[in-house]
RNA sequence: GCGCCUAUAGCUCAAUCGGAUAGAGCAACGCCCUUCUAAGGCGUAGGUUGCAGGUUCGAUUCCUGCUGGGCGCGCCA
């Protein structure tokens, strides 16, 4: 419908132009807008506010004239019955019943409403998590799997082709801090002991590791399957094994949460390639590299970096950097023209540095490629109390913890209903309540409440068919009109949340669309003698509850027939 | 010191690439279950949008400078 009308006044525009009312080259962005308020018609114009000094008129006389264009359009004026000049200018649109009506049977009739093309089949890769098999995944790593995979319905949803990816390092020195403490556990030793590891992993999940290791377990994880020898002394075998173990147990929690990859990329697997030698040569080879102190480094300063970074360090390895380079040039080869990283805020600083990486490369990678969304940290409160985050220290909160204690549905909501940029308050107490207290349940209500309404409608012999639009002009209570205002933004809801890549915007409009279904349910009673009447509040009951599931379905969330 | 994020009602958060009177939930108070699920609804109260400037018809939004909070600033990842 905003298309609809901005194409009128885009004829205005140009029907202006050749009356000399406007220059030539005036170029306005139309902008349409959902009024706030009902009583500013249902779309509201800005156009005479933006036209108003070009065209050398008030704001108000500007509007008038192009109000007394549009009347005279006939087609127009069925769609549009009433058009109001308000404020300092604005041009209010009031749509016929039959216009706000027409949203019911779209979504009926549409299984793909909401869905667009806005991606155009395009590749996109989302990689997200990326956790290192470490240990068992934080809440942080919660928030990235809750905005990493609504990210990618949202980005399935516009029309594009989207690749969930998970990378991780599966070799650095990490991963020996982890060996050795499995190893330290196996043979009976505690962090209490002299002989512990320096900054060895303390959590009792070690303790797990160790114990299936000496069991002689099997695991598998990511196409791969490793049985432990129970060799104490074969720290190559327990490095394997652990990092399987604990891949495979991150995998059940991931699955858990209802998070599932496409592909799962092995940082080791650059280096068997010769991807990250390849990358290193090419940045030599262009000249953005230079020996000093026996370290080689990336003029990373050239592509705005507040220093150079050490690509190898004096020992001879990479830096954690280098191979991430490598890794990103892998993406491209790979076609992906659109790349969105979802990542902790704390690891911002490699953002600059891959960039720069990938630019020194000269292989016409776009300069602010690839895209990132950064999540702020999360911070987990108990019995009124902050509990720390800290993996090494093994006592943080686990997503594991919170998919037990709080449940899958909840846990992903409050995960991905905020901004990703603003830092979360994790209340489990709160989150864990079964009150009303978790909004959740008032959108998951509110569909249960719409599906038990159907389930009536059929005992009592109520039949409909998506056919009778003539009932629709039955919707005129303001609790109806305010239900169809809302269906019929879903579209364009799910498109600048894909756009602006920000997932809670969904969980504000489904929290908005339930607070309207819960209004109208208790203003009218859906089930009435009336057969129009009737037929008109099932047809929109069976349309909310349709769009509530499929929003919940782009938070992942389950949207469930009763409660 | 530098970089990124952030500051909105008592609390947790929204606010459409700058729009009209800044909105929800929780907490507080008062109503509504003989009616399709009260995990609900209706109403009252609650604000100098951190501070000071600037841009403009219009600023929570953009710019500058302060202040407070978070994260980062390693030859760790």
């Amino acid at each position: 419908m905003k298309a609809f009308i901005s194409e009128h006044l885009d004829l205005i525009v140009a029907q202006l132009k050749s009356d000399q009312l406007l220059p030539e080259d005036f170029q306005p962005r139309i902008q349409i807008d959902n009024t706030k308020d009902k009583a500013h018609g249902d779309l509201a114009c800005n156009l005479a506010l933006m036209a108003a000094k070009p065209a050398g008129k008030k704001p108000r006389d500007l509007a008038e004239i192009i109000v007394q264009r549009l009347q005279a359009n006939t087609d127009f004026c069925q769609k549009v019955s009433k058009m109001e000049i308000a404020g300092p200018g604005f041009i209010n649109f009031f749509l016929s019943q039959a216009t706000l009506t027409s949203v019911v049977s779209q979504v009926l009739e549409d299984e793909a409403f909401g869905q667009s093309n806005v991606g155009q089949g395009e590749k996109v890769q989302i990689e997200f998590v990326s956790a290192n098999p470490t240990g068992p995944l934080h809440i942080g790593h919660g928030r990235g799997a809750a905005v990493g995979d609504c990210l990618s319905r949202l980005l399935e949803a516009t029309g594009w082709q989207v690749t969930r990816e998970f990378y991780y390092n599966d070799a650095g020195a990490q991963i020996d801090n982890l060996a050795l403490s499995v190893q330290a556990r196996a043979k009976g030793l505690g962090p209490e002991d002299a002989s512990w590891p320096k900054d060895g992993y303390q959590g009792d999940y070690i303790v797990d590791v160790a114990n299936s290791f000496l069991a002689g377990d099997t695991v598998i994880a990511d196409d791969q399957q490793v049985t432990a020898n129970a060799d104490v002394n074969d720290l190559d075998a327990i490095r394997r094994f652990a990092v399987a173990f604990l891949r495979r147990e991150q995998d059940l929690d991931l699955k858990a949460f209802g998070v599932a990859f496409d592909v799962y990329y092995l940082e080791s697997s650059l280096y068997q390639e010769g991807l990250v030698e390849a990358a290193v040569k090419k940045l030599i080879d262009n000249g953005f590299t230079y020996e000093e102190g026996g370290a080689l480094w990336l003029r990373t300063t050239d592509f705005g970096d507040d220093k150079d970074r050490v690509m190898r360090k004096t020992d001879g390895g990479y830096t954690y950097f280098v191979p991430d380079v490598a890794y990103h040039l892998n993406k491209w080869q790979r076609g992906f023209k659109k790349v969105i990283n979802e990542q902790g805020a704390d690891h911002h600083s490699t953002i600059t540095r891959v960039r720069a990486g990938l630019q020194a490369l000269k292989v016409d990678i776009p300069e602010g490629w690839p895209d990132y969304v950064l999540h702020q940290m999360v911070t987990v409160m108990r019995d009124g109390e902050e509990v720390k985050i800290s993996k090494r220290a093994g006592s943080y909160v686990t997503l594991r913890d919170l998919i037990d204690e709080v449940g899958c549905d909840a846990t992903r909501y409050f995960l991905a209903a905020r901004a990703p940029s603003s830092q979360l308050t994790f209340d489990i107490d709160l989150a864990r309540s079964q009150t009303n207290d978790n909004p959740v349940y008032y959108i998951q209500y509110a569909h249960a409440r719409l599906a038990s309404v159907a389930r009536q409608a059929e005992e009592k012999g109520y039949s409909w068919s998506e056919k009778a639009t003539e009932c629709l002009a039955q919707l005129n209570t303001d609790q109806e009109q305010a239900v169809l205002n809302l269906l019929a933004r879903f579209p364009e809801v799910v498109k600048k949340a894909a756009r602006e890549l920000e997932p809670h915007q969904i969980a504000q409009y489904l929290r908005d669309l339930a607070a309207a279904m819960h209004s109208w349910y208790n203003a009218n009673q859906f089930l009435v003698e009336d057969a129009q009447v009737r037929t008109a509040r099932l047809m929109l009951a069976a349309a909310t509850r349709k769009v509530l599931a499929k929003g919940l379905d782009l938070l992942g969330v389950t949207a469930p027939d009763s409660m």
